[in-house]
DNA sequence: ACTCGCCTATGGTCTAGTCCAACTACGGGG
DNA sequence: CCCCGTAGTTGGACTAGACCATAGGCGAGT
């Protein structure tokens, strides 16, 4: 089971006004409300008549097709017409470590906190938590930082009803995991970690010092507890124009 | 003056004559020349001014420079100009496993040869094989396919000195890595791998069905043997608006 | 009935130009 | 001496339109 990726939805309740929204951008979201209410391999209207009727140049309107297309959300075929995508392959990697310090690697880590709020669960992030739809959810965002570098955005999201009085006590202590182990007895066994690719929206290109559009890694995290309880949630995004992997590992003979 | 379609030819000593390459790449080129002939932190020529210089349109130099923005080698500022980007950070992640026959994960792999051809060490391939600038290099490009949708383009490279008839042992056998154990003792212990964005060429992005500047995963493996020396350098390159890669891992808590 | 070639619709590339937004430097007024 | 406004430069966004390349349908000719 592997999280479907409907991420790429603006609006994140950013903190201010901090990236202005570009025409194309606005189009950008209208021509994916097109795109998702069709099925994949549907054909998508021409270009000349979207922009005609979203009422910008054509131009405009393949600046947006580039980036659904750079998400993975259409296809385009010359002479033929542009089409929904179908969903992402998955690939397997296997690797045993925790990720949270990654960036102790030589490097001067810090975090800025840039958001600690409650939002309702929506259909995905129920399943993800294993909760109702319309419950409590504590969203963490964090911007994370090596060395003075904006490093990525990190979005924790844990149930508010399991883990009551967290946010309270994120300020008291240093670790998110210390305090779960500590005050809810929540030790974390297992956690799937994806990796793939995406585009920077206005806000993210913003807090990351770059620019709408590039291309970003895009981490998510699912922890597990013993029991095999969902425990949190994770969406990091980094900057993939400015940030490379590096792994280690034993070949088993091919 | 209207397009006068410079019907080029990309060149990368592709196999066949794949992708036509349009102007903006070409241009791109150019861009990336005057680049590398500065310090990171250099400015670059104005917009305006490249436009002229390289006589194209000024949206022209601001599609291949969007590239160049995507791959990390250029950082733009409105209002004070472009700048060379400095070279990228890393991150560990250390995994644990090999990566060879990630495709069998539920799909049914297969491997189309593209190219086996012997090119010339140069310096960053010679410290990388620890061999001398000019050494022979045996260069085997793969299309690798999953279900029978292309899912990366595999180019190995290896000391041609080191394994003479490499090239004609692969015929007769079916796997790289059982010839370099079996004809050659050679046993790999130890790889590293690096996991980066870019964007497609028109060449990658004719093998993998994709179009020019999408993003893609760029994965490199550098393998070592028992001894320490290495003995393969790989670059596989993933339509990464396509796959994601899935890893479960164990946390050590925070 | 079949084949070939033209026509059309679609996406792909490129141009020339306009206006906006952000940074910088310079100079005048306090 | 300092502050602030203005002008110039640079990148950012957008337009309208031209022509190219490809796919596919349709009709004329065989």
């Amino acid at each position: 089971m592997t999280t479907d990726v409907s991420s790429a939805q603006y609006d994140t309740g950013a903190p201010g006004q901090i990236a202005r929204v570009p025409k194309y951008y606005l189009v950008k979201q209208q021509v994916l409300d097109i795109a998702q209410a069709l099925q994949p391999g549907a054909r998508m209207p021409a270009e000349r008549l979207l922009a005609v009727r979203l009422d910008t140049s054509r131009t405009t309107v393949r600046q947006a097709l580039q980036e659904l297309v750079g998400e993975g959300r259409l296809d385009r075929i010359q002479g033929k017409g542009t089409f929904i995508a179908r969903p992402k392959l998955y690939r397997t990697l296997q690797l045993t470590s925790h990720t949270e310090d990654m960036q102790a690697q030589g490097l001067e880590p810090a975090s800025r906190v840039l958001a600690v709020d409650h939002i309702e669960a929506d259909e995905k992030l129920s399943c993800l938590l294993d909760i109702d739809v319309g419950d409590s959810v504590l969203r963490i965002e964090r911007l994370r930082l090596a060395s003075g570098e904006p490093m990525a955005i990190e979005t924790t999201h844990l149930s508010a009803r399991r883990f009551p009085g967290l946010r309270e006590s994120l300020g008291r202590h240093r670790s998110l995991y210390s305090v779960l182990a500590d005050a809810y007895d929540v030790h974390l066994s297992e956690a799937v970690e994806g990796i793939e690719t995406s585009l920077a929206t206005p806000y993210e290109a913003a807090l990351l010092a770059t620019e709408a559009g590039v291309p970003v890694m895009l981490l998510t995290r699912h922890s597990y507890d013993a029991e095999g309880s969902p425990v949190e949630w994770v969406r990091s995004v980094y900057r993939g124009s400015r940030y490379k992997f590096v792994v280690t590992l034993m070949p088993t003979a091919d």
